[in-house]
DNA sequence: GTAATTTCTATAGTCGCTATAGGTTCAAGC
DNA sequence: GCTTGAACCTATAGCGACTATAGAAATTAC
């Protein structure tokens, strides 16, 4: 028994929390590990390192499905590095056009925020902000 | 009947979709509109007003509970300016947080896409700094 | 041996919608 | 007046990525 640990022990050593770490195992994300005689389960190093990536991808913002993707990529000795640019790049394309909407949306409410605090309740600027009639425009990829 | 609007008009008028509307409705954002005998909702100027109220609240990123503070806020006479000012300033800083959040993930991907395309599969770039055995690092709060 | 902590399962809730199914009403053309 | 087709209605379930709850069993520390 040298070397396993408890989903505690692995919770502690990556960061990710418990309930995500049997939640990831549920997707098929993680394998299914080894159980104790009383059903806890006990884990490797190579879960260990899965885990480390899944979480590290999860931080770039990767989604669930584009990891499982990653994953597969890395184990297919086939695959070729280009597969991998593919997704990473394109995942950078949607990193740049989130920050180009936030960026928007941060200077709009510096813009109100500026006017506010030297007018009195009646022009509120910022409600004003909110309150502009002009056209709807469609930022549905926001909501972040 | 001058100036009533059905659904889709409001909906078109606005850009929030039909279904979207009626789910603002259920939260109580929008309040229940008067209705036809057969039952079809018919929607004033002041709805409209409201809609595109929450509508742009949406779109700078402000939840729906959030908005509807702001709709409290807005409402009542006796509130200060102050007060709408303090939720947009505060919201302003997590929108400051998620770009500088988004900016290291651009920068990442960038350094390792850079790397990458020069390198054969076995050291591919992109897929060391996903495997990157560093600290685990938090940014739970990205994910968006 | 007991008490505290950790782990287990299963289920429901979060947010902001979106999709589906199956029915009813409305407006226009003939 | 009648038919057709679009728009509308309700209710329910699903999405992603978790998070929270309840109640039971296993483990560990003393």
């Amino acid at each position: 028994m040298h070397e396993t640990l408890t989903i505690g022990d692995l919770s502690r050593r990556t960061g990710c929390k418990v309930v995500t770490i049997r939640y990831y195992e549920r997707l098929g994300l993680l394998p299914a590990p080894v159980r104790t005689q009383g059903g806890h389960r006990t884990y490797t190093r190579v879960q260990e390192e899965r885990l480390r990536f899944i979480c590290r991808g999860r931080s770039l913002g990767f989604s669930l499905a584009a990891v499982s993707n990653l994953l597969d990529l890395l184990e297919d000795r086939q695959a070729e590095c280009g597969a991998i640019d593919e997704l990473a790049s394109s995942h950078l394309e949607t990193v740049r056009a989130k920050i180009a909407d936030l960026r928007q949306i941060e200077a709009q409410l510096e813009a109100s925020l500026r006017i506010c605090g030297k007018t009195t309740r009646a022009q509120c600027a910022v409600a004003e902000t909110l309150a502009a009639a002009g056209e709807p425009d469609q930022a549905s990829h926001l909501a972040g």
